[in-house]
DNA sequence: CAAAACTACTGGATCGATCCAGTAACGTGA
DNA sequence: TCACGTTACTGGATCGATCCAGTAGTTTTG
């Protein structure tokens, strides 16, 4: 059996096919009456709406596209939940697809994305993806972009963390409890945030004296596993900072893992701190000193910006960038640790 | 400017628009040289697919709806990334959304993915959703769904962790180390998988007499800090049992917590278990006995046989239920704890 | 009471890719 | 040389909701 079109319910209802469009829309120039009929007739024919034709003819299909890189990360995760909340809420779908940190598939997805014709586009950049292939593929489309988390310049909208200011917050409570040297672990070798985390912490410890060095700065997988490596590798090299800062929470736990793997206690014999304060930094043992950069917010506040690009394409205001201001969760693995005592 | 068409493509290169979309679709009918100049027409002005517009004539949206709970746990994130694997290999998008495990908001978004055309729809149900909504949703659309992770009965295609065979497995390893009293915590108060693991471990534990009372059986959030208050009801009821069971990895982290809070040692004061094995439960301290249950293999089999069913909605063999294999991960969590020796 | 204004509704055209039946041009074999 | 086959291509109709210009009928107004 064929599926049931408009045409079919006003044929049942006695109407024409645009009043059946009308009563959809729920136009005000239709009487309640005939309102009710319609949908009487909707209901028994099992109308199901076609929203395929209807973006057809209107040039609109709400639906947002969200290509992230990966959501294993409950950072991540986050973000694209309550990127999905507005979403719904304003009526639109979610279209999503993930680059896996690979900027080929990046390219395929958002080729695949603007195809569907999505109303907006909500890219996290690929680590080591580049602007010009980007705007490259957006060229002519006159699809909204808004940068998530991670951006090039200033020739995009974006939404993300304050991250210079995180890193700052950061190095202040670093300073405070008196470490002299900092390690930073984890994290992709190159993306926005963690340069302007690194940045920001800098700029601290320069005026303050503190050392980090580019040998005690790793790179690695954001996993406990990865954290767990760049560890090893940092300790094996002969270096013990007082304090090891994890790129983001995920990495941390396998910071405490490899650490406690070699008789140190963090919080005791060192000092640790991340980014994010995921859901389980409060848990661990001990509990985990930690920027927090509100995903769910930013993730609202990029939907709003969708949006509102949505509405009005061009502002005159040119690019908008929007940072959540972050806020220092300071708990047990920095504020029980003691500077040793020269002796 | 308008959009670029067809129309236009195949105007710029001298042919028809049946033949402009014979070379999209790479037909054999067409030489090679038409297809080069067609595609240097596209090129040139710049082309992008309306996929819409195929959808509408073809009956066929390449997309596959994804109705998930959430996917800050990183098993479902797993399960997604599998998913979109899959789909990306075979040349489908997702839309996704999330439930957050209610009920409406699962309707409602059931009724969006069937608006939007997907071709297949799965369906990770919320803890408290019934079969009977779903089916009348369903019901007069062709769209083939299937149940990932969660079921209801045998009535749907389904792909999931053999829980059971998990809970078995478990029971077993509990046995084998001379525990006597077990507490399961944490996880929603009724899903098929909750319950399949709890039978899966009775199944065990009634034959070697070990016991498991209804009252030390604790629902909670699925997060740490759920499994944390579910912990603290235990023992402040006064109960101190051999081994808990968390009813998955990311509920354990918060047991941990708790004990310690309590001067309790994870993995020698009391043995703690989980379900999951995501990725961070080998790095816990101590490392996490588990019982892996392979989100990406999941989510690959959920995909073959969403395709499969697209490519023939109705098999002759009735609905399937596939169901993989788990595997216990014995760690320190539980291998390093010994029974109290009877004084 | 006629003109204007409003209410309730309608039919054809439209969005853009695809399918289908068909055609013109050319080559081949008896 | 003509029927037949093949190759390369074409134009109109189609999917289903929506827009637009328009119309019949009713009510208001000068």
């Amino acid at each position: 059996m064929p599926r049931v079109t408009l045409a079919d319910v006003s044929r049942h209802a006695g109407v024409s096919r645009s009043t059946a469009s009308l009563v959809l829309n729920d136009s005000p120039t239709i009487p309640l009456s005939t309102k009710t009929r319609v949908r009487q007739a909707m209901a028994e024919l099992g109308y199901v709406y076609n929203r395929q034709a209807a973006t057809l003819r209107n040039q609109k299909s709400m639906a947002i596209g969200l290509a992230v890189t990966e959501v294993s990360n409950p950072y991540f995760a986050e973000l694209a939940m309550a990127l999905d909340d507005a979403a719904y809420a304003n009526g639109y779908t979610v279209v999503v697809g993930y680059s896996r940190d690979d900027t080929e598939r990046q390219d395929h997805l958002i080729s695949t994305l603007l195809e569907r014709g999505v109303d907006g586009l909500i890219l996290l950049p690929a680590a080591l993806s580049e602007a010009t292939s980007i705007d490259r593929l957006l060229a002519g489309s006159r699809t909204p972009l808004v940068l998530l988390a991670r951006h090039f310049n200033l020739a995009h909208d974006y939404v993300g963390a304050d991250n210079r200011t995180g890193g700052q917050l950061l190095g202040r409570h670093i300073q405070s409890i008196g470490a002299r040297t900092v390690a930073l672990v984890g994290g992709p070798e190159y993306t926005s945030a963690r340069v302007e985390r690194t940045e920001g912490m800098k700029s601290v410890f320069d005026s303050a004296g503190i050392r980090l060095e580019p040998s005690t700065v790793l790179a690695s997988e954001t996993t406990p596993a990865g954290g767990a490596k760049a560890t090893a590798e940092l300790l094996d090299s002969g270096i013990l900072p007082d304090v090891i800062v994890a790129y983001s929470d995920v990495i941390a736990g396998g910071i405490y893992a490899e650490l406690h793997a070699r008789g140190l206690e963090p919080g005791r014999d060192i000092a640790v701190a991340g980014f994010d304060d995921i859901p389980g930094s409060a848990q661990m043992i001990p509990p985990l000193t930690t920027v927090a950069t509100f995903p769910n917010k930013i993730g609202t506040a990029c939907a709003e910006m969708i949006f509102s690009r949505i509405a009005d394409p061009e502002p005159d205001n040119g690019h908008e960038h929007v940072l959540i201001e972050p806020r220092l969760r300071i708990r047990a693995s920095t504020a029980s640790w003691r500077p040793r005592t020269p002796s």
